[in-house]
DNA sequence: TGTCATATCCTCCTCAAGGAGGAGTTTTAT
DNA sequence: ATAAAACTCCTCCTTGAGGAGGATATGACA
């Protein structure tokens, strides 16, 4: 509410020791300040119990869903937001992109359960400056909100290795996917077709190119890798 | 340890004014004292910040896997347990079977994040009281403790829907699920039968037996019911 | 004892899936 | 303007998937 907002004027990165300067910082914003989004609100009330306690830091607010945190972020202006992948109303990409379409050099931690090739990727391509997953010890988390309040990234070497694996195959169409997501309903070639308005030779060749970027042989193999990838969801 | 334990003697729900009772409780053990289960410390930190300030609530024990948690409970015989389904060592439905193994009148919550059918079938079969998803809110929370604690069940509308689904079509047979793992990883059914040491016949009328109980028509198709329901995780 | 479920194996048949090898059109980036 | 992707569609061919309709052996259960 104050207007007092954002001591950091949207500018590059300041030289290290300007970073001394915030980390032992100015007597009007002494601690990390935290924005937490996620929908469970079990997640909510752990991520904040195992920031309490350390002087540091400090939680100054709390989304349920994707369009409040947005909305929050804009009134508080943390220095670290912890955004769920996960979320209704808009998901934790979602945030990601409009707070940093808003402030190129905002900081954020992406949180999810699983490690998916695809989600790391993404996340790592909008500006998400580390990326956590929900099995982190209270060490880890505190650890990495450190580092990316002081502008350094964090990226656990589990997902390192996802987002090299990742790499390999090139990137699905946005046609590819479509096709993908209905194959992956147990949809035939020409059901495939018939949703999606082309024939069922046009289905086959792009299943066949879908093939070859998943590098599998058949619908079945193509879910399970699709499935691991985080290409689609059940 | 003490011998004195769990003053009620598995009887069934006393009346409400019990309830009065509970709350403003005998001097031996006023609080309903609780075991926490879960792999993830977030969801640890969680579950306990939301009980603290409950006055007729304390956690007793934590643990970060199945085998501790056995172990915990044995020691600390806690008025109820909530156990996470998905946990390394031993997951909650062992932990579930091995306290009512030792003590059929145990209190246990099953969470877990996702609602399949087949879990929630199991659990409820394996005498859990209680099934809650991880993104239950706090009040939830502490309605479902307090009903388990005074020998009630409780089981969210969406979970008690899920479990009639489950109901329908029949259970699948050891060899079945054998099969249908293998072809949800995408073998074909000569692989399979080749990984089992059956023909492809076999597999063939195995196949069509589990078409018949998903109530299906492809493999893509199955994979994804039965990736659905539970029967197999990526 | 007979029945029911499970697991194993078979044949014959049809059709969808998928490989090989094209080609034309539109969109997008340079 | 031009090249590179993406999207569309085609034929010919092989094989695996899945339906229909069986048979046999075992073990549990009434």
């Amino acid at each position: 509410m104050s207007p007092v907002r954002n001591p950091r004027p949207s500018k590059r990165t300041p030289s290290p020791q300007t970073w001394s300067n915030r980390t032992g910082k100015s007597s009007t914003d002494p601690q990390i300040r935290l924005l937490i989004a996620d929908d469970h609100e079990v997640v909510r009330q752990g991520l904040a119990a195992m920031v309490t306690g350390q002087p540091d830091m400090r939680v100054v607010a709390e989304a349920p869903h994707g369009r409040l945190a947005v909305q929050l972020w804009q009134q508080h202006r943390p220095d670290v937001s912890l955004l769920d992948l996960r979320m209704p109303e808009m998901d934790g990409m979602g945030v990601l992109l409009e707070i940093r379409r808003q402030d190129a050099s905002a900081r954020a931690i992406m949180l999810t359960t699983f490690d998916c090739d695809e989600d790391i990727y993404r996340a790592v391509r909008e500006g998400a400056k580390a990326y956590l997953l929900k099995d982190a010890s209270r060490d880890e988390l505190l650890a990495c909100i450190r580092k990316v309040a002081a502008g350094e990234t964090y990226f656990p070497p589990a997902i390192v290795a996802k987002l090299a694996t990742r790499m390999s195959g090139g990137e699905l169409t946005g046609r590819e996917l479509e096709v993908l997501t209905l194959l992956a309903k147990g949809r035939s070639n020409k059901e495939i077709g018939g949703s999606l308005f082309i024939s069922e030779t046009t289905v086959k060749s792009h299943v066949k190119s879908l093939f070859a970027k998943l590098q599998v042989l058949s619908r079945t193999e193509a879910i399970a890798v699709a499935t691991r990838r985080g290409l689609i969801r059940f």
